[in-house]
RNA sequence: GCUCCCGUAGCUCAGUAGGAUAGAGCAGUUCCCUUCUAAGGAAAAGGUCGGGUGUUCGAAUCACCCCGGGAGCGCCA
């Protein structure tokens, strides 16, 4: 059982011994000053109404009867105390401070199994689709989706280092309007030319965002998409088989930028092979019989199915003006969500309703899958194909837990999908399915006009656009900040591990539903809070370790145990200690909560503080054998707590730097 | 018009299941390499937590109202 548990347990008993009460929760939490302890409760503020009393009485009350209980550990047939001091202290905290001897033993539990420690071992693993990256194959990949993609692979290995089955899938729209779009720049553009840029999907970049802006102007040009959009319908058209030549001429491109990156996926799901196998036929069969789905005969959407989303029961008691406002809005939106167009076409949501029902598999067919040839990746990449010379004995689809990284622009649509699983009884598969929804990455006012944007209008930040051409491509920051590291440190072997680590920690120390706002110059500069700096203090770990010949050895830990009761051990080391501890907590409250930044926050501090032990007290050359045993071991448990963190990111720990 | 999100140091951001003195990094000012990696460490400086009212033992965090910024409400995807 963990500490934290074990606390809770104490807690707990020591409430009901002294006022009968059982704690529904009990709130345990890190003081903000170590000082006070590793733990504090606020159960004694929070029980002051209830029972009537000084919270700072029943802070000691409890204080006491919980030094009155044996909380030890057992090692070796010998105990040893878990808690330095249990104090009370106003307001009415109780404040737990966990001994040197149990922190010390933290090292023997990283030591002895440290490819395991922080994860967990579930014994029926669940299986997760998870969608993530989803770039439209039309143009290159940007720095928004280059946040897409690190949140995705993090939480790929988050999930599975904690004991889920992940499946991560990329959803590529071969048949949309971007493509028709792109499709129609490549055949009129022609003074752009591939052979200008590095890669094709650098040069459709510009021809896309050149097209849509002359279709914009010009009624004829747009016409002409419509008609060849009409044309996509049909699978077997050549205009549909062009399309989807290009669209794979450019998701190949785009894959490689992500190989560069060292994300991999485990299948690509084809757009045109969701239309081609009729599974929306399927969806809409069951969506058409149920009361929440409705054809619209008249009204603003005549013609059109509808999934409805407004609220009927809310508006009872509506008074005399919102009823006119809501009258006159109306007449400009629909509340509820359109999935079939009046001309019988699904929309996108129709569609990704269609995908959803496949994803949790309760639409009865599933796709072919034939391996991709691509070369950009390791482990295998299936596609999905329509035909049936697929491979039969796999399946992505018919998951217990779905979970989407798509941008936040998408939200409502996601909320029609779940709302509609919900309308036809899968009510389970509804609540599993979460929309991780990233905050949008700007571009800082200075960033922005470097790229050529104008930015006279002074406003604080500029959205990124595909349509306008406006954004950093993922292959260019990383040609920059290669650059960057090569001048500051010359060629090194680690170069790419580096520069890696260097943009995706970047895209991962932010709140993940926060916006941010991405400044080249902020992002190039490498120092402090960054990538390479836990890098660098791995690296540093590493060369420590590599100049002895010690060894971990497991069978001396009743007696370091012994010493470590009765020594008095410095600051800077305990310090350490009590960061560590706290890995496996870090790694389940991120996965949950999404929220890499919160494992980046915690490697950086248990960095600075390994660092500040570093500089100040010599390892090698400890004034004895205890102590270089100890801060060997310390070194040790820094050097693979950082490798498991850092990989948890994505990010590869470098032997050298 | 309606709905949602955001506003914390010069800049970029943590902190929001209410907790103790609001924290980092960058930039700027000082120090520390004859010692295990200076991509490092130490110190100082930097704040009406957008504004106001309220809830309570306690509010950056919760509620309400303003102000400012963004997104969504497509027979686009």
């Amino acid at each position: 059982m963990d500490i934290k548990s074990i606390l809770e347990q104490y807690i707990r008993k020591a409430v009901k011994q002294k006022y009968d009460v059982e704690l529904e929760k009990v709130h345990l939490e890190h003081p903000e000053n170590e000082k006070w302890g590793d733990y504090a409760t606020n159960v004694a503020m929070e029980l002051a109404k209830a029972v009537k009393q000084n919270p700072i009485e029943i802070a000691k009350s409890i204080c006491y009867e919980i030094r009155g209980y044996e909380l030890s550990i057992t090692e070796i047939d010998k105990k040893y105390k878990i808690f330095e001091e249990v104090n009370f202290v106003q307001p009415g905290f109780i404040n737990f401070k966990l001994s040197q001897e149990w922190l010390f033993s933290v090292l023997y539990l990283i030591l002895a199994d440290p490819e395991d420690y922080g994860s967990s071992e579930l014994v029926n693993k669940k299986r997760v689709a998870l969608e993530h990256s989803n770039v439209n194959p039309n143009k290159a990949a940007h720095i928004g989706h280059l946040r897409n993609a690190c949140l995705g692979q993090f939480l790929e290995r988050t999930y599975e280092f904690l004991g889920y089955h992940v499946e991560v899938q990329y959803y590529t729209n071969d048949l949309g309007v971007q493509v028709a779009t792109s499709s129609m720049g490549i055949e009129k553009l022609q003074d752009i030319k591939p052979s200008g840029y590095k890669k094709y999907d650098h040069y459709a970049w510009d021809v896309y965002s050149k097209m849509e802006s002359y279709i914009n102007e010009n009624d004829d040009l747009k016409k002409e998409r419509e008609n060849l959009m009409h044309k996509l319908e049909d699978s077997t058209s050549t205009e549909s088989i062009k399309q989807k030549e290009l669209a794979q001429k450019i998701l190949a491109e785009q894959l490689k930028t992500f190989q560069n990156l060292g994300v991999d996926y485990d299948v690509i799901i084809y757009e045109s092979d969701i239309v081609a196998l009729k599974m929306w036929e399927k969806a809409f069969e069951k969506l058409k019989q149920n009361e929440n789905v409705y054809y619209a005969a008249e009204g603003k959407s005549a013609g059109c199915w509808l999934v409805k989303v407004s609220n009927s029961a809310k508006g009872k008691e509506e008074s005399e003006e919102s009823k006119n406002t809501k009258e006159n809005k109306n007449e400009e939106i629909e509340e509820d969500k359109i999935i079939v167009r009046a001309n019988g076409i699904p929309t996108y949501t129709g569609k990704d309703i269609a995908y959803h029902m496949w994803k949790f598999g309760l639409i009865g067919i599933d796709f072919g899958y034939k391996k991709a040839e691509f070369g950009t990746q390791s482990k295998d990449l299936w596609l999905t194909t329509s035909k049936g010379d697929g491979q039969k004995n796999i399946s992505f689809s018919g998951v217990d837990i779905v979970l989407n990284v798509i941008g936040g622009e998408q939200t409502y649509a996601m909320e029609v999908v779940k709302k509609s699983l919900e309308y036809l009884g899968f009510k389970e598969e509804s609540q599993n399915m979460t929309h991780i929804n990233y905050g949008f990455v700007y571009l800082s006012p200075k960033t922005a006009q470097n790229l050529g944007i104008d930015t006279s209008d002074g406003k604080e930040k500029y959205g990124m656009s595909g349509r306008k051409g406006w954004g950093i491509k993922i292959d260019d920051f990383i040609e920059l900040v290669d650059e960057k590291l090569m001048s500051d440190h010359g060629e090194f072997e680690s170069l790419k591990d580096v520069r890696n680590g260097a943009v995706k920690f970047e895209m991962l120390k932010f709140n993940t539903f926060q916006d941010i706002v991405f400044d080249l110059d902020n992002a190039l500069n490498v120092k402090g809070f960054s990538g390479p700096y836990i890098q660098y203090t791995y690296a540093r770990t590493n060369s420590v370790l590599e100049r002895t010949n010690w060894m971990f050895d497991k069978s001396l830990i009743g007696y370091h145990l012994d010493i470590m009761k009765n020594s008095n051990i410095n600051d800077k080391e305990v310090s350490v200690l009590r960061s560590l501890y706290k890995f496996p907590e870090i790694v389940a409250r991120s996965a949950m909560e999404f929220a890499p930044n919160i494992l980046c926050n915690y490697l950086y501090d248990l960095c600075q503080r390994y660092n500040t032990f570093y500089n100040e007290l010599s390892i090698l050359n400890a004034p004895d054998e205890f102590s270089k045993e100890f801060r060997l071991m310390l070194t040790s448990s820094i050097n693979r707590v950082l490798s498991n963190g850092l990989f948890l990111l994505g990010i590869t720990a470098p032997r050298k730097m």
